[in-house]
DNA sequence: TAAAATATGAATTTTAATTTCATAAAGAAT
DNA sequence: ATTCTTTATGAAATTAAAATTCATATTTTA
């Protein structure tokens, strides 16, 4: 059975000039296209809205509905991804910029799957399940992890600590010891600011794991445990979007492994928070 | 997320006559519903149009045409892929667990297309574009959210403001103006912490776009502008993981839309923040 | 080089999706 | 019990999307 795609692929050679380019964009951006009505495809192609409809016709399918319809049980059968934002371009509309999003989201955890190291994450969940205190670090956009785990920590009952300040780190890094744990968070391992503090953290004593990407960059060498994240495109001027989903989504595994060990013990103050909660109506 | 089809069933009982009619057609005839008009399944299930388009959004997707994409992923899907944490057991190992947070995010990320209304997401650039001060106010799992927004939209230029506590948000407030946009997120709608600062702000005259589920939640009613995200599946003992991805999505989506619109004005200032990182060796 | 065939888009028509509004029924408040 | 709200619903109107028609441009063929 070949599929729509496929189908597409094969025709295009066939197709005349109008209705080539629309299988080409199709072929290219064809997560997006489903949603997508005659008229805003007509315009992204350069055709009319008619050679829209002659282009089902000529592959085969009688509307464009079902054109749309059969491209996206294609798309659910044999899942392709578009990693980068490179393709964006100038009259995208806020609506093809979000299927983009979706798209690169999607891919970059994806990928998460190849980076991380399943004995480093074991490692870290040693380390974090008989951690006296837990500190999280990261700026600019890492920033939003460190928040997010130290959320997440914080409600497991874990002494958990981050700050957004430098100066305020400064001061929680000396009462570290060996029981406990420093978590930096760098998409690109040479942040200084993580640095300086991930070796302060360590002349403490305390564990260092790294959130980083896999790369010889001075934050992968240093730390004791990696846990790497895919090198996700980034665009120069956007930044990544994409990296901190990766983050985010290395700390979902910590915390649901945390949960998993010692999850039958917290499950009362998770009732008493969330009771109270429910009294205070909020 | 449970597939589409369940979601429906379980939803079947807090229906109201009508809709569950639909639903009930829906889930006897789901091969052909993805073909039919409006018109058709009202008549099958012996409902007006209008119903028909109610009831897509009581189950949380935005529109018929979506719904209609969702359904046929829905049946195309044959392998129950797992995607949601009910099935985690006893001896899950770390690995395992990180694989199944990969696929609860990407499928949380990937029906966000599904809610998400083209019209409000407009709005909501618009709305944004032009705004003198964004605040951003989330609270719980949702403050990370929050936070990832505030960040990238004061990289754009923006005035952005958000705060983890309730009571500096109160004294922001009071300084909002019709010029000003409140983006209120909160999963279920209901926080009550939510909600009184979005009333609050909505008295000073300022737009409110909510980052909420499709639902009949206080937050949904009261906003000018609704972004709407999946109903994921949320563990009740481990919390939604899922939707802090779907909320993601969404800021990243503004983000890059504003981007997209303001961004030749911003790059000179994104030059001298990088010029000004590389000297600093930060 | 003229006639026929083909390709294409603008404009129109048809159809479908969505919204609005009026009404009826059910609940809550007095 | 009765008024006021809220909720559910469909009919009608509106808006948006898909499909068709038709005029024109281009290419091919005789």
């Amino acid at each position: 059975m070949t599929s729509l795609r496929q189908k597409i692929e094969q025709a295009l050679s066939e197709l005349s000039e109008a209705e080539r380019r629309i299988g080409e964009y199709v072929l290219g951006n064809s997560e997006a296209v489903p949603h997508m009505t005659t008229k805003e495809l007509s315009k992204k192609a350069a055709v009319s809205e008619a050679t829209i409809i002659r282009f089902c016709k000529s592959i085969g399918i009688g509307s464009y509905k079902s054109f749309k319809l059969a491209l996206m049980k294609d798309l659910t059968l044999t899942d392709t991804s578009l990693t980068d934002f490179s393709v964006l371009n100038k009259k995208d509309s806020p609506y093809d910029l979000f299927h983009k999003v979706i798209q690169v989201n999607k891919s970059a955890i994806e990928s998460c799957a190849d980076s991380l190291d399943r004995k480093e994450l074991t490692k870290a969940v040693d380390a974090i399940r008989d951690a006296r205190k837990i500190v999280f670090f990261g700026v600019g956009g890492s920033s939003t992890a460190a928040v997010d785990a130290q959320y997440k920590f914080t409600k497991l009952g874990y002494h958990s600590i981050t700050s957004l300040d430098f100066h305020h780190m400064l001061s929680v890094i000396p009462h570290l010891t060996e029981k406990d744990v420093f978590v930096a968070i760098s998409t690109s391992g040479k942040t200084k600011d993580v640095l300086e503090l991930t070796r302060f953290a360590q002349r403490k004593g305390a564990t260092v794991i790294a959130i980083t990407t896999l790369s010889k960059s001075p934050l992968y060498k240093e730390a004791d445990i990696h846990l790497c994240t895919p090198n996700v495109e980034q665009d120069f001027r956007i930044g990544s979007l994409a990296s901190r989903m990766t983050q985010l989504t290395v700390i979902d595994t910590l915390y649901l492994s945390i949960f998993h060990h010692i999850g039958e013990n917290v499950l009362q103050q998770y009732y008493d928070a969330r009771g109270e909660m429910e009294r205070l109506r909020r």
